[in-house]
DNA sequence: ATAAAAAAGTGTTATAAAGTGCGTTAAAAG
DNA sequence: CTTTTAACGCACTTTATAACACTTTTTTAT
């Protein structure tokens, strides 16, 4: 499980390292496949580990996409999803696409939040999480709305 | 079990020991990691046994993200811990991170309060922690918000 | 369509900062 | 007075990041 905080740098080629305390973790659970995908609620990044990302990725899409909430999740969390192969071992480092990078507004930033969530990460623009984080309102708030039952049992 | 009213100091590096007298606790509840995160309500830190965290990241990760106050929570508790490995044997040393010493407002003291509370400890800025005890308000009264029915019956 | 140029992506190295371990001194307790 | 505990200081190790060189892909111009 990985948790905490971490504010770190994005190359010019938009790469990050992930911090080496979460290093055994990684070899532990024997990964060598992470997925960035966009986050729904919020301008940010959700980053799984490839098992988990294969039960969520594989749960979402059997779902009824003939519910317009569920088929909004399909598109933004399978849509949008980028595999990419890292190794435990070596730098953990991993290039974060251009489409990811303008959904979470760090186009322009060399610093990152990268923020561990036992299973999986976030990644935020420092601005708009220090914004989040001190109870200030961004623009996107867009499911206060009514989860259908298929989806409230899942959690992303 | 551990209680009481400790003002222990911290070094040039940010690093704590805790008093020898929980040490035989720790000895006997088996623990070799502690978790550091923030507070949810107050500029304070708690501090967790692992096998303490390991119940709570785990009940408290599997709620519906997609619920703003559960997703604040989470951020909050989950998104901040900083996991450490410490010997009961040794010097029981930990290093508080530069993020939560900043939230708990000891950045410069040399100082800081240590509460024993049963199963999990308080760490708190000596002034801050006195005008608490006698009655003054601090400025962040951050919860006072209907909880969810999923976190009515968690203790954190 | 092809070649040249630019952009994007990959990998390596060097260095400053952060973190760790441990011995010594100072203070407190028995 | 002896023993235990807490605090300090220093040396060593690890980590993060910026800089650089090189490869691959995409774009542009002829």
């Amino acid at each position: 499980m990985m948790f905490g905080f971490n504010n770190i740098s994005i190359d010019k080629k938009s790469r990050f390292s992930f911090p080496a305390k979460y290093r055994d973790a990684f070899i532990n659970s024997n990964e060598n496949q992470i997925v960035i995908t966009k986050d729904p609620q919020y301008p940010s990044l959700k980053v799984y580990l490839g098992s988990e990302w294969d039960q969520i990725s594989t749960k979402l899409s059997s779902l009824q996409g003939l519910d317009p909430i569920v088929r909004n999740l399909q598109w933004t969390i399978l849509g949008n999803a980028s595999v990419c192969d890292f190794e435990p071992n070596g730098r953990m480092q991993v290039l974060i696409s251009a489409d990811l990078r303008k959904y979470a507004q760090i186009e322009e930033a060399n610093r990152i939040c990268l923020i561990g969530m036992g299973n999986k990460f976030e990644i935020w623009n420092q601005e708009n999480w220090e914004q989040r984080q001190t109870g200030g309102s961004l623009a996107t708030e867009i499911l206060d709305i009514v989860l259908p039952e298929s989806i409230k049992d899942m959690s992303f």
